[in-house]
DNA sequence: TATATTTGCGTAACTAGTTACATATTTATG
DNA sequence: CATAAATATGTAACTAGTTACGCAAATATA
């Protein structure tokens, strides 16, 4: 049986096929770091790199900087504060905002991991060219304009009534 | 603070940038199957057009065909099973193998479901077109060659000796 | 000033996947 | 023919994300 079926489901099969490949990246990088022993994790390399550049942010900042949920970012800042990575302190004009910012292992630490990004990033761009920079753009582009709920509920004239119940 | 962010974290920007929008659409997708009260799931279609045309499959069969591992699709099969979407049937020459196909009720909603189907496909072309699907097999050749990982550690000659613990 | 609304953080419960391990059956081999 | 190896399914424990909800603090409003 043809491995490549995917290919044959059109709809189904166009966003399933994104998925494997969103997929398979994220868990080899997480095989590459298991190989090289380094204890960290694939997604923690965007809060390393967002902290060092505006050193304290809070969750929300993050999340919304990011593009994820903010329970999504509360999650990754609890293991990273685990492995001692950041640390947090409560913004004193307002007691609701948490302050994280990278501790001092991190700091010492980011040079040799910065090493190895580098070298990820030469293996990543082999499969990675300009096209595909360009066609996320592209696909970012029409997706940040409208959702593809909203799209889908706006092309059949549904009216969402979720907030109203 | 810029929503962007993403676009200027060079390599870990790609790959969470493929990450959310693969993301995006499966939980938009889930969202209007929710606002059209089908008690269907997202990857439930991949299951559902396979076997409306193989009839019977195994459990490693489909897994194969899909590209996932084999424990993702009894999970996904199990749900099906008990929304009574699929039944299977134990092998007569092998009886380690299930024979899942897919049952009178799947059969009589199917019309109804590609309905619907269709009607997110139209949707889902204003976002997709030719130069991504294309892009899509650029990228899918280029991993199915060799994975990423595998790549990192030729690049870099390391030897991988993780089956040889 | 008192009350209502918004904002920020945190948790719970869910989905979608993975790898690693266990068990049973089938097939291959000495 | 007995034993070893491969295959098929299943489970456990993990990661990565989501939405929905609760609570407290800050801000807006009557």
């Amino acid at each position: 049986m043809k491995r490549d079926y995917l290919q044959t489901l059109e709809t189904a099969g166009y966003t399933a096929r994104i998925k494997r490949i969103s997929d398979s990246i994220m868990y080899d990088s997480r095989k590459v770091y298991a190989t090289l022993n380094l204890n960290i994790e694939p997604n923690w390399h965007l809060i390393f790199l967002l902290l060092k550049q505006e050193k304290k942010m809070t969750v929300t900042q993050i999340a919304e900087v990011l593009g994820f949920s903010h329970p999504a970012i509360i999650k990754i800042v609890k293991k990273m504060k685990l492995e001692k990575y950041l640390e947090s302190e409560t913004d004193t004009k307002d007691s609701r905002k948490q302050l994280i910012k990278l501790t001092k292992k991190s700091l010492l630490e980011l040079p040799k991991l910065e090493e190895e990004w580098e070298k990820i990033k030469k293996v990543l761009d082999t499969i990675i060219d300009e096209d595909i920079i360009m066609l996320l753009k592209k696909l970012e582009e029409k997706l940040a304009h409208k959702s593809l709920f909203q799209t889908y509920m706006d092309y059949y004239k549904i009216e969402d009534n979720s907030n109203t119940l």
